[in-house]
RNA sequence: GCCCGGGUGGCGAAAUCGGCAGACGCAAAGGACUUAAAAUCCUUUGGUGGGCAACCACCGUGUGGGUUCGACCCCCACCCCGGGCACCA
């Protein structure tokens, strides 16, 4: 038969329409057939894709269609995060509604997942902007409310006076608004709402270790440092004069009787208070400046008070400074300084020629004189100067100064975390109703569940103005109470959309449920996810509000698991050029373009065989074009010995050899690290070899040949495997036959090739069978015809073989 | 500043357990086919030196040390690149 042309184009075209409407990929309920729960970030409807989002789905579909292959029952979804500014952002400028910005974006997006082949079950697909989803957010909300998970706390919010509304984080540009450079950021108290995730921070901390393993190591790292864990001590100070307590957190109690002052952070409520009245706008001041700032360059400044605290170690008085660096979410909001044991504190206090008096001691050492320090001593040694604890260890001295504190009250043994608490109101239209209503007479009241959902209202005009512009909307805001049925004004403020992202993927288990958020029996089948994909960008916020939406939900009876998933794999960027494509560095490579130019598995491949799935890859044009001719290489072998009579058989053996090592090479790869840049390599080179023999190989061989490397392929180049298993005559789906097994005994060569050495260097090799005893090894290294004259005349002292691999003399 | 990654040909990379450095691909060069080109197929391709040649010798995995019969791989110190965190008391 004659080889066909690789028509790229005219393949992937008629196997997407063939496939359009069939249901291949669909996933089945709780049956007996073994599992396989694999996932994918879900993407935010931006509008278009681009070969960044196309590795990261390539990734996930060729390990779909291999878990197929295998016979696991494979779910395998797909939805959108379809909140967020963005789309309000795309109404200010273009009047669009963000609904049909972000459903026009949808769809269009749908159809690019379609045309690179990805084998998502689109029964199960979610939308986090459709009432039949958020309705379960507020579900959950309303639990934790009931639960005193949720709850209402003042906090400062980025604000800009000419817009006169409110400012996500991403919308202040070097200090000023986002659309106003020029206006500095204020920041503003507000009433907003906050979910209790540090009750769950020890159990997330300690959750961690169970994911060791699964889940790489610096994402666990990152998440470690993120839940920032202290143990310490609380200690009340007293305001000298009226006595009341100021609390301080502190890691290092043993070091309190060098504390030479006590610094506010300038939220910290004593300021308003303790500060001179002329002094109130330098604390405005710091506050606002603080919010502007890139930490990094936040020079330490502060102000004394006036005011002293009482050491209850010492007795001794202490003046009470505001500082910039204080932070009023950690701790207290108050800390003594004890510059001669902390840089911090050494740096504030030199400034402002605050005492430095060392209390710890190395071990080894003397104790420095005072003022004599030049940086802090910030190890942990002996105390001196300090009552009756001189003398202690830095450990002992914490334990018996935290027990003195029990004891007398004034303090105790503590432990603080660097998270804090969720804040998740936002006052921004394009997101998830927070389903409570403001009563003059009773206050905040929940909706009822069965007046779910709080329908977000489509007919509204977006301005940028105004706190909210759900406060626009009068027959919004204007409400019922549930209790006492009295009118009322709706909460306008809406989710985070991190608050969508933390349990959709149970969803996807039950997407049409709309009595509740998913039956639990479906969950239990399914979860934990098997293997959880996405970029690195999101190991710490969506995937610590993830395991604490999942900890809630166990909490509430719905499901079992701990963790939402057993493995993460955190897959490279794509770049273009040496950087992260852009639209404003106008170097993004979109999949529309890759897919006409190369067709959509040449794109798959290409970014599977740059580099390991790891690492980043640059886009480059050359590279692809390589891919390209390999699949036209596979494809022109295939078609012309589809039908072939076939050659005299005498590379039968050694193809077939070459075949089932080639089989191994790719299964290994599935099976462990899924460095497909490698598997596709195998495959490669397998192709060189049958070109190499094409005469030589029987009937026979050549279709099972054949047939086992358009298999190899089915994972990685959906379009072409299938046609090219139509043109071997067989039916139905790649995906749906049983991957290829090897066989050890067919893979194995015939002879080891044993490498000799001399003094570490290589000489020669030979070949010799697999299980040659060690000295019969050593006679043929010996007898070696390039061997024999280089140890002419020299004495071996020794000789280290390693059985079928390796021989090595030492000698003199 | 701290914590992770990483540094291998002209380029992307491979070497999975301390045992053949550079598989596979790109680019480049040469050849075959063609009126010609494209496409395709074949060959060569880490560096230096030698040989008409098959080939031979030496050097070579950021730098400097170390461990080892043997190091891209392990240890110590340093340089560079990328990422994360950054006043968390």
């Amino acid at each position: 038969m004659p080889e066909k042309p690789y028509d790229h184009n005219q393949i992937e075209l008629k196997w997407l329409a063939r496939w359009q409407n069939a249901d291949f990929f669909k996933a089945e309920d709780l049956t007996s057939r073994p599992k396989y729960y694999l996932l994918e970030m879900l993407p935010y409807p931006s509008g278009t894709l681009h070969v960044g989002h196309i590795r990261n789905y390539t990734i996930g579909d060729t390990l779909a269609r291999y878990k197929w292959m295998r016979g696991f029952n494979v779910l395998h979804p797909m939805g959108w995060d379809a909140f967020g500014l963005p789309a309000e952002n795309a109404a200010i400028a273009n009047r669009r509604h963000p609904r049909e910005w972000t459903l026009a974006n949808i769809a269009y997006m749908k159809q690019q997942h379609r045309r690179y082949g990805f084998s998502y079950d689109w029964h199960r697909e979610v939308s986090t902007c459709e009432p039949e989803y958020y309705r379960w957010n507020q579900w959950f909300f309303l639990k934790m409310l009931e639960r005193g998970l949720a709850y209402r706390a003042k906090a400062l919010v980025n604000w800009c006076s000419k817009c006169g509304t409110v400012l996500a984080n991403e919308q202040v540009v070097n200090g000023g608004c986002w659309r106003h450079e020029d206006t500095p950021v204020e920041q503003r108290e507000l009433e907003q709402w906050f979910l209790r995730i540090t009750a769950y921070a020890d159990e997330l901390l300690n959750g961690i270790d169970k994911l060791e393993g699964g889940w790489p190591e610096r994402v666990l790292t990152m998440q470690r440092n993120w839940i920032g864990r202290s143990e310490g001590t609380d200690v009340d100070f007293r305001l000298a004069g009226t006595g009341e307590p100021i609390r301080v957190f502190t890691t290092r109690v043993d070091t309190i009787f060098g504390a030479t002052c006590m610094i506010l952070a300038p939220e910290h409520p004593l300021v308003a208070r303790l500060v001179r009245e002329e002094d109130r706008a330098k604390v405005k001041r710091m506050i606002d400046d603080r919010a502007r700032r890139d930490p990094g360059d936040l020079v330490k400044e502060g102000l004394p008070t006036g005011h002293y605290a009482l050491n209850p170690y010492s007795g001794e008085q202490i003046p009470i400074w505001v500082g910039n660096f204080v932070l009023m979410g950690y701790g207290s909001g108050a800390i003594m300084a004890v510059p001669a044991h902390d840089d911090r504190d050494f740096e504030f206090c030199s400034r402002y020629g605050i005492p430095i008096r060392p209390v710890i001691r190395p071990v080894e050492g003397e104790l420095a004189a005072e003022g004599a320090l030049e940086s802090a001593f910030v190890d942990d040694g002996v105390c001196e100067r300090s009552g009756e604890f001189s003398g202690l260890p830095s450990a002992e001295a914490r334990r018996r100064m935290t027990a003195k504190a029990e004891k007398e009250g004034f303090g105790k043994g503590s432990v603080t975390y660097r998270i804090r608490d969720w804040g998740i109101s936002r006052q921004r239209y394009w997101g998830t109703p927070i389903p409570v209503v403001h009563c003059p007479g009773c206050g905040v009241v929940p909706v009822a569940e069965n007046e779910l959902p709080v329908l977000l209202p489509l007919d509204i005009q977006i301005t940028g103005t105004a706190r909210s512009p759900l406060e626009h909307v009068p027959e919004f805001v204007h409400a019922r109470c549930p209790k006492c049925g009295g009118g009322a004004r709706r909460e306008t403020d809406t989710m985070d959309t991190f608050i969508d992202s933390s349990w959709y993927f149970y969803r996807y288990c039950d997407a049409h449920n709309d009595k509740a958020p998913f039956d639990s029996a479906k969950i239990a089948y399914w979860f934990p996810i098997d293997q959880y994909i996405g970029g690195v960008e999101h190991a710490i916020l969506h995937l610590i509000y993830s395991r604490f939406f999942t900890r809630v939900m166990r909490d509430l009876g719905l499901i079992a698991n701990d963790e939402p998933a057993t493995r993460l794999f955190t897959q490279g960027m794509v770049i273009k050029d040496g950087v992260k494509m852009s639209k404003s560095k106008n170097n993004v490579v979109s999949a529309d373009e890759a897919a006409e130019r190369y067709g959509s598995d040449t794109a798959r491949l290409f970014v599977l065989f740059a580099a390991p799935p790891e690492k980043d890859v640059d886009w480059q044009d050359a590279g692809v074009e390589g891919m390209i001719r390999f699949l036209g290489r596979v494809y022109r072998f295939v078609t012309r010995n589809a039908a072939a009579r076939g050659g005299s058989g005498a590379a039968d053996a050694r193809i077939l050899r070459k075949l089932h090592q080639t089989i191994r090479k790719v299964t290994e790869d599935f099976d462990s690290r899924w460095h497909f840049n490698t598997s596709l390599a195998a495959v490669m080179e397998f192709v060189n070899h049958l070109y190499a023999a094409e005469a030589e190989l029987s009937s026979s061989a050549m279709q099972e040949v054949l047939e086992k490397l358009v298999l190899l392929l089915g994972p990685f180049a959906p379009y072409v495997a299938e046609e090219m298993w139509e043109e071997l005559g067989r039916t139905g789906p790649v995906f749906k036959q049983s991957w290829p097994e090897f066989d050890p005994e067919l893979a194995r060569e015939e002879l080891a090739e044993v490498v000799v050495q001399i003094n570490g260097k290589l000489r020669g090799r030979i070949h010799l069978p697999f299980g040659t005893p060690k000295e019969e090894l050593e006679r043929a290294a010996l007898a070696d015809e390039k061997v024999q004259p280089l140890l002419a005349g020299k004495q071996v002292i020794r000789a280290i073989t390693v059985p079928d691999r390796l021989v090595n003399f030492v000698v003199k």
